[in-house]
DNA sequence: AAGGCAAATGTTTTT
DNA sequence: CATTTGCCTT
């Protein structure tokens, strides 16, 4: 067989490590250096050359459109299905593995995923319980010491409180949560990778059986992985030597969720066979961009190291744009927009790249003014909308009468008088008799005792999921999800709720039919080989698919419009042109970052991962007065510009201005410092203001300064002022609040 | 049960 | 500023 395409186009590094024998390695792959290459290659190596048998590889990602396009890519390399391969993330890999062995797992058959919302859910329903004010013990805070004993494989018996009455609380909290959980055979994300973990751990021969099995594993983006998957990863390789692992510490960035940056320190003295191979070239960026990545990211210690470069030549320095405020960088963001499309490019190739969500306004409402398409990533996800999971928690409730936290969401959306003080007697009662709520809705409505309206509404409630499971018995998803969303009077309630948000929700509703219509359960399957158990029907799959797959946020991606994101969101993609908005201390790197040293660094990493996202232009901007959250802020630049090489820079100015008046003549193009104006000047006032040049001033935060320079006017005028100690600055007068000594 | 109002809050996000 | 939350009223 040919397998010569395989190599092809492979530098020598990224063929090295395609070819490498089995055994371990760290591939630490630059930004753009083509590591899903390596991996996708590597495996379809593995399988033609060296008949490696597909059934014998895991291949493990972080999200499901990574698990998607491996998938794709490697069966368009092999030009064949991909049969008894695992690939997928750790949470599809570890669900998989607990519904195979649900019995080993010491769950029930058909436990069900419990998404963020559910989970914070039951954790309000728990401190209720346990009656601990919300006030005091927030939810959320409850959730998220939960998730990160979890994710440290930590299990209640393993912690010790010491005394600690936050500690001690928390772990109430967590025994009782857990035992809510075991109760409604509910699993959370966390709880998958905690489970598939003891699941090894506590069935030796079981794990004999996958270790013998699987004698390839691959591991995309290991920087990213916590240490309960590293847990995992390496229980199952035991001591097989038989993991190639691919990442990039410079790119961790989710060290704040749990991702151990130790993780790929520590790999290769956890693997002390393992060879480490660096990708350093890079495709995607310039050489000035990429020297300005390097420079940047040379102040954090510790790194494993690597240099990225190109053979592509420098291309355009990198741009800096000082604004006088949020409004202006917008504006000349949009300019430069209009530019780069004006050059016959196209607007999809741009991208806006912010550290904060709530910086995404000021950008959309000037691209909406300039009538510039544009696409905000991130937001609520498809499965994650109210009227979605309204819709899934009777498909639920349908498929499994006992499924409280289903039960506890609909039984009154929409509003069918059953009152808080009904459901609170439902849910004791379930409580106290060890039942579910459903079964308590039954109790109550025989129990002679009860009020007739009560009955009446709880007995509606009843007979409705009755009715609708009646109505769909061999109905295929499609209509099920018909049926579902007419009889449950949700399409009424909508077409109600008149306005935007309403017809949005309707749109939405007929978004999931369309959802229904093209699953394919194939996809999905865990039965798809390793067949232990009952196959679940194809509701419960796409109940499954719904919560762990929460759906891409808008369907228009294929438009032509330019791109706005965090950068989070931007980690593994590219763009020729690239903005970086906000590059002021206080936002990036954020305040509450700053003063821990390894989360500065992370900041550090976030800001390489922005600049290694351009391909062939880079702006950076910056504001020197912002508002935030309704208070003007004046922030110094980034820190993280100053340690971006001075020669790969350039000053920039805004090449024309409509909405400033003609009169203020500043330096209409290419590298300008901000021009001194000339001393004849010295005095003049600046127009349309009390103030004149060599004046006197004082300022609320920064103290006494003198007047240095003005441009423009009125409302848009602004003025250069010498601080002394603060340095100089640039304000607008309109937001300065500037005093006259 | 819905609507109104004050108070709180405000990085990053996948599964 | 502006959105969300909770609490209160009707």
């Amino acid at each position: 067989m040919d397998v010569s395409h395989i190599l092809e186009s492979l530098n020598d590094a990224q063929r090295e490590a395609v070819t490498a024998a089995p055994g371990s390695y760290l591939i630490l792959a630059g930004a753009g250096s083509g590591k899903t290459r390596v991996l996708t290659h590597r495996i379809a190596w593995q399988v033609q050359t060296e008949n490696i048998s597909p059934h014998s590889i895991l291949a493990v990602t972080f999200t499901n459109k990574a698990a998607a396009s491996m998938k794709a890519r490697i069966e368009s390399l092999l030009d064949m299905p991909l049969r008894g391969m695992w690939v997928g993330t750790f949470h599809g890999l570890a669900h998989r593995l607990l519904r195979t062995h649900w019995q080993d797992a010491k769950l029930p058959q058909n436990f069900q995923i419990l998404d963020a919302d559910d989970q914070l859910r039951v954790v309000k329903r728990v401190l209720a319980n346990l009656q601990l004010d919300e006030k005091k013990w927030p939810a959320r805070q409850a959730v998220w010491f939960i998730n990160a004993q979890k994710d440290e494989g930590l299990r209640p018996q393993h912690i010790e409180d010491y005394g600690d009455l936050y500690t001690k609380t928390h772990l109430d909290i967590y025994r009782a949560y857990e035992e809510a959980c075991e109760r409604g055979g509910m699993v959370d994300f966390a709880e998958l990778l905690l489970r598939a973990h003891e699941l090894w751990l506590n069935n030796p021969a079981l794990l004999k059986h996958y270790q013998r099995r699987f004698s390839h594993l691959l591991v995309d983006e290991f920087q990213d992985t916590n240490a309960i998957q590293y847990a995992w990863l390496r229980v199952l390789a035991g001591d097989q030597d038989n993991m190639l692992v691919v990442g990039d510490d410079d790119q961790s960035i989710y060290g704040w969720r749990g991702a151990k940056i130790e993780n790929i320190q520590k790999f290769s003295t956890d693997f002390p066979n393992s060879r480490t191979i660096r990708l350093e070239q890079n495709y995607r960026s310039t050489g000035a961009i990429l020297k300005a990545a390097n420079g940047l990211i040379d102040g954090n210690a510790d790194r494993l190291g690597k240099e990225l470069w190109t053979d592509q030549g420098d291309g355009d320095l990198l741009n800096l744009y000082s604004a006088f405020n949020e409004v202006d960088e917008a504006r000349y963001i949009v300019s430069r927009v209009k530019d780069w499309l004006a050059q016959g490019n196209s607007y999809k190739e741009a991208a806006i790249l912010y550290r904060s969500n709530a910086q995404s306004r000021v950008l959309e409402e000037a691209m909406l003014r300039s009538q510039i398409p544009y696409r905000i990533y991130g937001g609520q996800r498809f499965f994650e909308r109210m009227e979605i999971r309204h819709v899934l928690a009777y498909l639920r409730l349908v498929s499994n009468r006992d499924a409280d936290a289903a039960f506890e969401r609909v039984v009154n959306t929409p509003t069918r008088g059953i009152g808080d003080r009904t459901v609170n007697e439902i849910r004791q009662q379930a409580r106290a008799n060890n039942i579910s709520m459903w079964r308590a809705a039954k109790q109550l409505i025989e129990n002679p005792n009860s009020k007739g309206r009560v009955k009446n509404a709880v007995n509606g409630f009843l007979e409705l999921i009755a009715d609708i499971d009646d109505a769909t018995t061999d109905a295929d998803l499609v209509s099920l999800c018909e049926i579902v969303i007419d009889k449950s009077g949700l399409k009424d309630y909508y077409e109600k709720e008149r306005g935007e948000r309403g017809q949005a929700r309707l749109e939405n509703l007929e978004e999931l039919i369309t959802a229904a219509r093209t699953f394919d359960p194939e996809e999905d399957s865990v039965f798809s080989d390793e067949a232990d158990g009952v196959p679940l029907t194809i509701l419960d799959e796409f109940l499954n698919h719904a919560a762990l797959e929460a759906g891409e946020g808008q369907g228009n991606a294929n438009d032509d419009c330019v791109q706005m994101m965090t950068l989070h969101s931007a980690k593994g993609l590219e763009f020729p042109l690239v903005f970086l908005a906000g590059m002021e201390e206080g936002l990036f790197p954020h305040g509450r970052s700053v003063e821990e040293p390894g989360r500065l660094e992370e900041e550090r990493r976030l800001c390489y991962v922005g600049i290694t996202r351009a391909m062939k232009q880079l702006y950076l901007t910056y504001a020197e007065s912002r508002r935030i959250n309704g208070a003007e802020t004046y922030n110094r630049v980034s820190r993280f510009v100053n340690e971006i090489p001075k020669d790969l820079m350039q000053e920039v100015r805004a090449q024309t201005s409509v909405t400033r008046p003609a009169q203020t003549s500043f330096s209409t193009s290419g590298i300008s410092s901000r021009g001194i104006r000339p001393s004849a000047m010295t005095g003049a006032s600046v127009d349309g203001t009390d103030f004149k040049l060599g004046q006197q001033v004082v300022h609320s935060k920064f103290g006494e300064g003198v007047v240095l320079n003005y441009e423009g006017d009125g409302k848009q005028a602004r003025v250069q002022v010498n601080f002394g100690s603060e340095g100089s600055k640039w304000l607008m007068l309109a937001y300065a609040n500037l005093q006259a000594l």
